[in-house]
DNA sequence: TAAGACTTATTGGTCTGACAATATAATTTA
DNA sequence: TAAATTATATTGTCAGACCAATAAGTCTTA
């Protein structure tokens, strides 16, 4: 590179940016009890030398972060929090709706990272986690039997969270619970009218808790990912309609006229 | 469950929060082009009615959410952004540090992630992300060469998230990025000191890009699974000496005394 | 005429001080 | 002792002012 005699563009911190750093570093480097609050508004000013507004700004990023969460009143205040999957589900969210990501992208990153997660299930599985994906099961079963499809979507999303947590990678956990938000919100009831489909999916839940039942991993990730490419198909069949578009975004937009 | 006379806690939005939520509505759901700069500070208060404190507060909400960037002087404001992987980055960031994720965490995330990410670069590559690839991995040959780890590292990284955004799904792009931001931080230089572990780095790489100009996605797969594993046993082998703990987390906490 | 220097308007950045709303602690009272 | 009341600590919100940075406009001058 030619970068000899550049300097970088200046650095104009805001003063609220500053503070939240330092808050920030103290609060994810240091060994603080989630629940430790803050010193108040106008103590962290007087420390800081930065007014009020400056501080709640502060404050307002690392709220944003999931790094505090502030309370009102006497013993109120700024308490820490361990930061949790929900701001990353949170930015994946708006990143889907910002840059339109089709569902049939947001299905193929499903299908990509479910299969392994189910292999990664059969191997780290405790009896506890067996139980949660067993009566996420017997709630879809329930839900299909009774044709309540909003019930059944909401079930089915949720048999796939459960294996995935019993991987018990969080970061795996987080991605999928972020992409089944999105999921959630953008899929079509009219796919699961069909019994029969509701059947197969059912079946294909049941082979994939055998093989983590048995904790066999190459089975896990071989059934999953069996089945989420089987329901990729499937719903790109039942939409082959408009097959310019092959399947709406999540924008809920329109389709294009052409 | 027993809700019949239960209201949910009464809601006291803040002021801020219902004006960003407002404000992020109109910028994801509206068709705004990026660019576009919402009405300054002062016409936003006496429009929504709330003081520019309040205002300023929403906006900064949003400028975390990576939704605007605000900018000083005439002709300045916020401008409507199109949210990038940035803030997923960021939020990935936190949580691995918050929820002190370990490297081994980390790298099994990259494992699982990988691999599928290697079949859609195989299957919809096109001719410049092959270059791009190609590109990377003359980089890491020349690092290697020159001894230069730091360098290595940083091309070796490179390669993979070349790879991956072959695939042309933003979200696995995304996810990636996120994470070799981690990796990066606290991949230990020593690893990579033998000439003999980055030749055989080098190889696997090569044998990769070869499945995926062939477009055999199959054989993409199959072979980068093959090469994150041998990584990450590789390193765990590397850091057999202290075996309780495997190997360090991600935040350069000393090991536990027992 | 055009390049440079100066002026000015617009916008965010910051501060101060005040009051409102609220949740807990402390006190009083039945 | 328990319920009701009062006091207090804390965030939420507002109004207004001034500072700082930037770019458009204006003037000067070569």
């Amino acid at each position: 590179m030619d970068e000899a005699m550049n300097i970088t563009p200046v650095n104009v911190p805001k003063a609220a940016d500053v503070l939240a750093g330092m808050l920030r570093e103290k609060i994810l480097g240091g060994n603080i009890d989630e629940g430790t609050t803050l010193p108040n508004e106008r103590d962290l000013g007087t420390q800081s030398g930065l007014s009020r507004a400056s501080v709640r700004e502060a404050l307002r990023i690392l709220e944003g972060e999931g790094l505090i969460t502030t309370r009102i009143g006497r013993n109120g205040g700024s308490a820490v929090l361990r930061p949790s999957s929900a701001s990353i589900e949170r930015s994946v969210g708006i990143f889907i709706r910002g840059q339109r990501i089709r569902l049939d992208a947001v299905l193929e990153t499903r299908s990509a990272i479910e299969p392994p997660s189910a292999r990664f299930a059969a191997l780290h599985r405790t009896d506890a986690d067996l139980e949660e994906i067993e009566q996420a099961h017997t709630k879809l079963e329930h839900a299909s039997r009774s044709d309540d499809i909003p019930a059944y979507i909401r079930a089915n999303l949720d048999w796939h969270v459960q294996v995935v947590r019993a991987s018990h990678n969080e970061l795996l956990i987080a991605f999928i619970g972020a992409i089944s938000q999105s999921v959630y919100v953008s899929t079509d009831v009219e796919g699961f009218n069909l019994v029969k489909v509701r059947d197969a999916v059912i079946r294909a839940h049941r082979r994939v808790i055998d093989a983590i039942v048995a904790r066999d991993g190459d089975a896990a990730e071989r059934r999953m990912g069996r089945h989420v490419t089987a329901y990729i198909v499937d719903l790109r069949k039942a939409h082959s309609d408009d097959k310019s578009n092959l399947m709406g975004n999540l924008n809920g937009d329109k389709p294009k006229e052409t």
